[in-house]
RNA sequence: UCCUCGGUAGCUCAAUUGGCAGAGCGACCGGCUGUUAACCGGUUGGUUGCAGGUUCGAGUCCCGCCCGAGGAGCCA
């Protein structure tokens, strides 16, 4: 009996005779031998076939092949450097095949360039090719990594909603549902939740999607992503830096070690994320504006000089971002936002109380912001005050401020946004081909 | 919501001042024993996003609309 084998571990078995269930992703036919790429879901692997090696039938079958056609080949394994695949370098000597299903219509992807538009309409198809591949391979393992790093550091998973009542940071941007005739929200964060639970449990995280109706249209933003939210109690602002150094760097480092065959089709540069590991530098909201004026001033480039136009109280926008962290070989906290700029629930830094204790987690090579955090009002009156100030309801957030009145304690928690991350770890200059199936401003197809 | 760019063959794009709508790729046929999105020869391929207008004549100019992309704001 031959052993069916997955082309991951194709290099296992160098000398055997297997068998691949997969698609045919490339042919070239070169007269007396042909080619063929294909793809079984682990790898890519180059099949081989002489004309004088095989029944005339089958190698007549193998010559007209269309592209995605079902199939199992037999063959010997054999290392040879020419042999492109991922992992490249093994082949296989085509014995037998068997067509599961012939291709009847052309398909509708090629091997050669593509528009955008196109490639989204056909998504499902697109999620074939070796990059989209690859990058989706990377995420899996990122999502792995976060499980795997919170679980060991004591982090329980427990889910949060995702039907809400109103609540939430900013009303303009959710999605309404009909609930039996009430109004209510998909879930724009868990944290709310989060924050109850540490009171049950220490240190929770939930891990799911999330639903932002802003109308952005940029290569940062998705109207449904997915977001890890740990939350810990009895955690400052600066023992949350130390757990989201150590957590992103297990992250990288894993992605480094588990997948570094999918880094190299995506032509991602390894030795950027070699460096990231802890501790990442650390910056305040006022060092990073002196930094973003210094550039400013540096810049011949008048557009450039109104984009970063920033004055003390505003966030960071896209643009500072971007040139602040091209600065940077690893991630970079900036830390202690102006209050006015942040979200309600922020504690204010002791003795300056327009500033939150609010840290949020810039990717570098200009890649952004990946984390948003901060240690949370521990006081109930504190609280309260600050739901009246942002014009919230009261009565939505009684639960929320009961927290406060039944054994408070200093607490934090941050938020990771999974496809920024991808993006950054793939090198990526787009988000959407982070996830599977985008949801964007003007897609929700397929 | 605002700003900018775009929509021509299955795909990626050309088309001079308004003057016969083209190329490469794909597919198909033929050739080739080491291709890496192969290469060479041939065949096939069009409601120029939609609607109206100007003109002897519109892919090209004008008006309205539709669709997409990039960016801003907002955010992860």
């Amino acid at each position: 009996m031959i052993p069916v084998i997955h082309v991951e571990q194709i290099a296992e078995y160098i000398g055997q005779e297997v068998t691949i269930q997969g698609w045919v992703y490339n042919r070239t036919h070169k007269g007396k031998l042909v080619f063929l790429l294909v793809r079984d879901g682990y790898g890519f692997v180059q099949c081989v076939a002489f004309q004088k090696d095989l029944p005339p039938e089958i190698f007549e079958t193998l010559v007209h092949i269309p592209q995605e056609s079902s199939v199992r080949i037999s063959g010997v394994v054999r290392a040879d450097k020419r042999a492109p695949g991922i992992p490249g370098g093994y082949e296989i000597g085509v014995t037998g095949l068997e067509v599961v299903q012939a291709v009847a219509e052309e398909y509708p992807i090629s091997l050669k360039e593509h528009g955008v538009d196109f490639l989204l309409d056909r998504r499902h198809l697109w999620i074939r090719t070796q990059h989209q591949w690859a990058t989706l391979r990377v995420r899996a393992t990122i999502v792995a990594a976060i499980h795997e790093w919170l679980g060991e550091h004591g982090f329980i998973h427990m889910d949060t909603p995702i039907l809400t009542p109103a609540a939430g940071e900013g009303t303009t941007t959710l999605f309404e549902v009909d609930y039996f005739g009430e109004p209510t929200y998909l879930a724009q964060t868990g944290q709310l939740y989060n924050e109850a639970n540490i009171f049950a449990f220490g240190k929770v995280y939930c891990f799911g999607p999330t639903f932002r109706a802003e109308k952005s249209k940029t290569r940062r933003h998705l109207t449904e992503f997915w977001m890890v939210e740990p939350e810990a109690a009895f955690c400052d602002l600066d023992e949350l830096m130390e757990i989201e150094e150590q957590f992103i760097s297990h992250i990288v480092q894993r992605v480094l070690r588990d997948r570094a065959a999918e880094l190299a089709v995506l032509g991602r540069d390894t030795q950027a994320l070699e460096q990231v590991i802890p501790p990442f530098p650390r910056i305040s909201y006022d060092e990073a504006l002196e930094i973003i004026t210094q550039i400013r001033e540096e810049t011949d480039d008048p557009a450039l000089k109104k984009q970063l136009q920033i004055t003390w109280g505003n966030d960071l926008g896209s643009p500072h971002e971007t040139e602040l962290t091209q600065r940077f070989a690893k991630p970079v906290f900036v830390y202690g936002y102006p209050t006015a700029a942040k979200a309600f629930y922020m504690e204010p830094w002791p003795g300056r109380p327009d500033v939150s204790k609010s840290v949020d987690l810039l990717a570098p090579e200009g890649y952004g912001e990946i984390i948003g955090g901060s240690e949370r009002i521990s006081d109930p009156d504190l609280l309260l005050q600050r739901i009246h100030e942002h014009g919230l309801p009261e009565e939505a957030f009684r639960w929320y401020i009961d927290l406060r009145k039944f054994g408070s304690v200093p607490h934090s928690g941050f938020g990771l946004g999974v496809e920024r991350t991808v993006t950054w770890i793939c090198g990526l200059d787009h988000i959407r081909e982070t996830i599977p199936y985008p949801r964007t401003l003007k897609r929700v197809y397929p």
